[in-house]
RNA sequence: GCGGAAGUGGCGGAAUUGGCAGACGCGCUAGCCUCAGGAGCUAGUCCUAGCAAUAGGGUGGAGGUUCGAGUCCUCUCUUCCGCACCA
């Protein structure tokens, strides 16, 4: 009896999969595909347990789907780029590069060491030339296209993190890396142009039936769509001459306009500053509104500001009531969002309700509910339910949706307005000032203007510099062998852009790359991601779900738009795996409470981790880690070894089950071999139940041991000798049909342990070869069936019956039984329910 | 405020369509085995009453639909998550 020895083994089959290229693979039109990805990693230093749940995830869908003839892709690289190794390198001076290189080569070490089965060939770090140069190459074909501009703007600025912020990256108000509250900056910033797909990407999400309803509702509600209209109010004066002098404001209701006393700017707006220098005082003017644009950046982190405005002392014409209304700057009017503007409609806009009460604005009710009287004198909440029009007009008596409809139109016949949408969605700055990423492949003439670096060029590769700052300005600046260049074109003397690219732009293709990694020629062969793509299985944490899972869809249909792929979406199904939580908190160095995967398998080996974090709850829960938990996994695989050890001789002799006949014992065992075939192969695929199949296989391992208990050849401890034989020839054939199903169906869980068995099963081909075991429907059918009997909805006895057994057979045998005849004595039987044989027998009794 | 998810034993969690609530594991209890056990094996473990068979109660709370509800409907409480002045 040998026993269970995890590191030695582990370490054993980890080489032989590695020798023998055993999960690289190339396209194969013979066999379905599956392309099973996880979201790659940054190269932080250490993976901790909470990070490698998530490539466990992946490598038990990985494993199953290979069992079952599929073609897997499981693919694993390096989201490489980014500000950490920058701060290590100012604080530690180290350059970038060799704190990136030294964390990949550890974190590698480690998934290597969990046994996850990836095509290692295939690995990509996006620090690499050979990757960030097709960053550049999409880069240009989107400035080709209109889809990468450059703008003069307010920006999210770190001061931390000396950098720029997409909208995305800010959460609540802080640098979504550091927390560091954001300040806004004007700076000249690349965007990309994701608001041409808003409306694609918005209605493309109801496809998504495999992604998470949190996912999909994130999604929706960040590119926030939203009809309205937008409607011009007219300088005094300026009737018929719009182009000169209006305010264009974006509504969603512009059935109240009647009702819109007064017009709001944004302080951003820019008619705000043409006010301010026509003003008596433009001093005092400008900076009341310099002070409402200093609220913006920590009115988030407050979250209430009290509402405030001030009068500019100019009026503008409602279009529709041709009524004089006076011009307000308001604070919580948004510079970026619709057109900066709005009318002020204080009856049916909570907003506007408090902000004209505040400064007595007058109130006027133009939407009444069936039979209403609210009076905008003695309104004490705005009022924005069903109703019809009122003091509008033409448009009284219409419902407001219908008048919604119809003045939009109207506005539109007159000049004065259109329908439109309106996103909250904004185009992705990209620009960060930062060394530490893809350059941006455009080079600046006087001349020419701005021109993108031609493909033959790139890479424009980074320059190795050695000092290390942390300043605002782009590090990039400061080497002056790459910033002065000729332009391309003209070729006089020129400078080359300093910002770098945002790393989610290095993480929004990875997946398409991983098909065709070492392409030279384009990011990768269309073909290749035609067979391929897309992604059939997609697992990472829910922190994603904004921004990389976004980005993703966008660039998928950039290069779909620029002939490269041809599916929309990227992630056919995706998984939101749950944190591993340890006292309580998400497990982080700086709290202290990482568990490192290394320790746990020196201690209990590869295997027992896995299975231990994949049964300890679903994939999407987040657990509490606990060290007992994973002692139980242990003893688990120490149970499953002794048998399949003890019992190694008898299963290397024994025959195959067909044509045998076997006891009630043997068919017990058979059924329950069977039906957990059946099972498991429904939890992991298409359930992804992971928790429950390790469950099924824990419960045939004790059925397992009273079968083995019963024949007598049940391993008794550690002195165990190994069983030679056993007297029936059907003891054997089952013991040999469970164990190799058993080993089988665990190995996508504990891959080394069950190679291991396998081999010592007599097998040379390794468990792949051999395929995933089959439901033999016959073997798993029930011969029996305990059917529950109920009087008035209570449980009153149970019936065994023969599982062919007709129902009115059972009825008829239940009525007569004593246990139901103790509860219907006496009593008249109204009705008795029992169609089919899963079904509870229920009898309905009255008196 | 809006949106989403979830509330089940001492704990993690099971329960595909409305059909025996608590699978499986952890922990705990008892017994066996052992020089020993932080090993292994066997049995027990939702609550209440009872020696027991058994009876009653039980899936956050209150109603409802149904022969039958953890599951469906209405209301309500709590927790977690996301968005948050988006006109």
């Amino acid at each position: 009896m040998s026993s269970y020895k995890p590191q030695d083994i582990e370490q054993k089959w980890q080489k032989h999969w590695a020798d023998t290229r055993a999960f690289e693979v190339t396209e194969d039109l013979s066999k379905p595909k599956f392309y099973c990805l996880e979201m790659f990693a940054y190269p932080s230093g250490h993976a901790h347990v909470g990070h490698v749940r998530n490539y466990m995830i992946g490598d038990i869908m990985a494993r199953t789907m290979r069992m079952r003839g599929f073609n897997v892709l499981h693919p694993f690289g390096w989201d490489a780029f980014g500000l950490p190794a920058e701060n290590a390198a100012i604080k530690n001076n180290l350059h970038p590069e060799t704190w990136t290189r030294a964390n990949i080569a550890h974190m590698k070490g480690q998934l290597q060491r969990l046994g996850i089965s990836y095509a290692w060939e295939r690995e990509l770090a996006t620090c690499d030339a050979v990757y960030y140069t097709w960053n550049q190459w999409l880069f240009t074909r989107m400035f080709e296209k209109g889809l990468a501009y450059r703008r003069r703007s307010n920006v999210n600025w770190c001061e931390s993190c000396q950098t720029v912020l997409a909208n995305e990256q800010v959460v609540d108000g802080g640098c979504w890396r550091c927390g560091t509250t954001v300040t806004l900056r004007e700076l000249e910033q690349w965007c990309l142009r994701i608001t041409a797909y808003a409306d694609e990407l918005l209605t493309a999400a109801e496809g998504l039936s495999q992604w998470p309803e949190k996912v999909l509702t994130m999604q929706r509600n960040w590119i926030g769509r939203s009809e309205g209209a937008r409607v011009r109010f007219a300088l005094p004066g300026q009737v018929g001459h719009w182009a000169d002098g209006h305010i264009e404001v974006f509504t969603t209701r512009i059935d109240t306009i009647y009702g819109a006393m007064f017009v709001m700017l944004g302080p951003e707006h820019p008619m705000v500053e043409q006010f301010a220098a026509a003003s008596p005082d433009p001093a005092a003017f400008r900076a009341k509104a310099a002070k409402f644009r200093a609220q913006d950046k920590s009115a988030r982190m407050t979250g209430e500001v009290e509402k405030e405005g001030f009068d500019t002392g100019r009026t503008v014409t409602n279009p529709f009531t041709g009524q004089e209304v006076p011009v307000w700057v308001a604070n919580f009017v948004l510079g970026d969002y619709g057109t900066g503007a709005v009318m002020g409609v204080p009856a049916h806009d909570q907003r506007d309700f408090e902000f004209a009460r505040k400064y007595n604005l007058p109130v006027r009710v133009v939407v009444q509910p069936e039979g209403g009287t609210l009076d905008g004198a003695t309104l004490t909440e705005a009022y924005d339910g069903d109703g019809a029009l009122v003091e509008s007009g033409e448009w009284n008596g219409l419902p407001w949706q219908e008048a919604n409809r119809r003045m939009t139109a109207e506005a539109a016949s007159r000049g004065i307005g259109e329908g439109t949408v309106q996103y909250r969605l904004k185009d992705w700055g990209i620009s960060r000032q930062r060394y530490w990423g893809t350059p941006i492949p455009i080079i600046h003439c006087p001349s020419c203007g701005m021109v993108p670096v031609p493909d033959k060029d790139l890479p424009v590769e980074l320059p190795k510099i050695t000092e290390f700052t942390g300043r605002g300005d782009s590090p990039l600046a400061q080497v002056p062998e790459f910033v002065n260049v000729p332009c391309p074109k003209c070729g006089t003397a020129a400078r080359r852009e300093t910002d770098t690219m945002d790393t989610f732009v290095d993480s929004s293709w990875y997946f398409f790359r991983f098909c065709d990694p070492h392409n030279n020629d384009l990011p990768f062969d269309p073909k290749k991601v035609a067979y391929w793509g897309p992604v059939d299985f997609y697992s990472g944490g829910v922190e994603h779900a904004i921004l990389h899972l976004i980005y993703s869809r966008f660039f998928s249909r950039v290069y779909r738009d620029i002939g490269l792929v041809t599916i929309d979406e990227p992630f056919t199904r995706l998984l939101t795996q749950g944190m591993v939580l340890r006292h309580g908190a998400v497990m982080s160095k700086s709290k202290g409470n990482v568990v490192d995967p290394d320790d746990m398998i020196q201690q209990f080996g590869a295997d027992a981790l896995r299975l231990y974090v994949m049964f300890v709850a679903p994939p999407e829960k987040e657990v509490e880690w606990t060290d007992s938990g994973l002692e139980g996994a242990f003893r688990f695989l120490n149970r499953v070894w002794r048998i399949a050890d003890h019992c190694t001789d008898i299963v290397r002799s024994a025959p195959a089950v067909t044509g045998l006949a076997f006891d009630e014992a043997d068919r017990n065992m058979r059924r329950k071999t069977h039906s957990t075939i059946r099972r498991i192969t429904q939890d992991i695929d298409p359930r992804v139940h992971l928790n429950t199949a390790v469950a099924a296989l824990m419960e045939l391992v004790n059925e397992l041991y009273a079968y083995a208990e019963l024949r007598g050849v049940r391993p008794l401890g550690v002195d165990d000798e190994l069983r030679a034989s056993v007297d029936r020839v059907e003891t054997a054939a089952v013991l040999r049909e469970t164990l190799e199903a058993l080993v089988l169906m665990l190995s996508p869980f504990t891959p080394h342990m069950c190679e291991e068995l396998w081999a010592q099963m007599g097998h040379a081909d390794g468990v792949v070869a051999a395929g995933w075991p089959v439901c033999d429907e016959d073997a798993a059918r029930d011969e029996s069936v305990e059917i529950p009997v109920q009087v008035n909805g209570r449980l009153r006895a149970r019936l065994t019956v023969p599982a062919d057994s007709r129902p009115e057979a059972n009825i008829a045998l239940a009525l007569a039984s004593p246990e139901v005849q103790k509860w219907t004595d006496g009593k008249q039987i109204v009705k008795v329910i029992h169609a089919r044989i899963e079904q509870p027998i229920s009898i309905v009794v009255k008196g």
